[in-house]
DNA sequence: GGCCAGGACACCA
DNA sequence: TGGTGTCATGGC
């Protein structure tokens, strides 16, 4: 009985993912992220971007590519007070320099700047080689893995937990861990579908969901909580 | 002037 | 294990 509840339970839950996903879509298109133009980028974008615009993630890696130093040995040869005035629009710009520079010393130590060596490892490893280095956490390990990758892992951001809040897709605890298994435990392990879910989950988040005081109505319609209570 | 944005880490109880 | 402070700029 309590194996059958919890079938059902994963059933309605696939059957919304299933349903906002398509709603998404109509919404907001085909989304093809990363914007990057390379894996690297990827890499770098996903460190920049911890608690910061993309605009301003922006600003930082034209810096970057202004001064030819967006690979992986010239971030080395920067010092971190080079690095960080370079990443300065982003914010945190000595955290971040730092991690920058922890990043690209552990990707020469793990694959000689090869990321393709990199990439052959399969999901588990990667992400646990990825989480062992300095300011990669949870998010930052998954958004490298699908997005430069090209693995089949749910990212879980604040809009995302926010937006799953909202539709009453509640996971067992508040942990990332716990968010993640309530997509990927429902949804098929496709790259694609997980790339565009996330990147679709995003706009929504940029476009109405902000803290619950300044919640707008969103194309969810009445899946959403919030515009039931609106 | 205050709030918020595609987190992670260190420290503490 | 979970809560809190810190890191910081730029747009609205």
């Amino acid at each position: 009985m309590a194996k059958q509840r919890e079938a059902m339970t994963s059933e309605v839950v696939t059957d919304k993912l299933n349903h906002i996903y398509r709603r998404l879509l109509d919404n907001y298109g085909i989304q093809q992220w990363w914007p990057a133009d390379n894996p690297f980028q990827v890499m770098v974008g996903a460190i920049l971007t911890q608690s910061a615009t993309w605009l301003n993630v922006e600003k930082a890696i034209a810096n970057l590519k202004a001064a030819q130093v967006l690979t992986p040995s010239a971030l080395r040869k920067l010092s971190l007070a080079e690095l960080s005035a370079l990443i300065h629009p982003c914010g945190y710009y000595n955290a971040k320099a730092r991690k920058l520079k922890a990043f690209a010393g552990w990707l020469e130590e793990c694959c000689a700047d090869n990321l393709e060596k990199l990439f052959v490892l399969d999901t588990d490893c990667l992400r646990q080689q990825l989480l062992a280095v300095y300011g990669i956490g949870p998010e930052t390990a998954d958004s490298i893995i699908l997005y430069a990758a090209g693995k089949p892992v749910f990212v879980i951001d604040t809009y995302t937990r926010r937006i799953s809040d909202r539709i009453g897709l509640v996971p067992k605890s508040n942990s990332y861990a716990a968010y993640q298994s309530l997509f990927m435990d429902s949804l098929p392990a496709d790259t694609e579908l997980f790339n565009e879910y996330h990147a679709l989950l995003v706009c929504l988040g940029k476009d109405v969901c902000r803290p619950r005081p300044l919640c707008r109505l969103c194309c969810l319609g009445d899946i959403c909580r919030f515009n039931e209570i609106n």
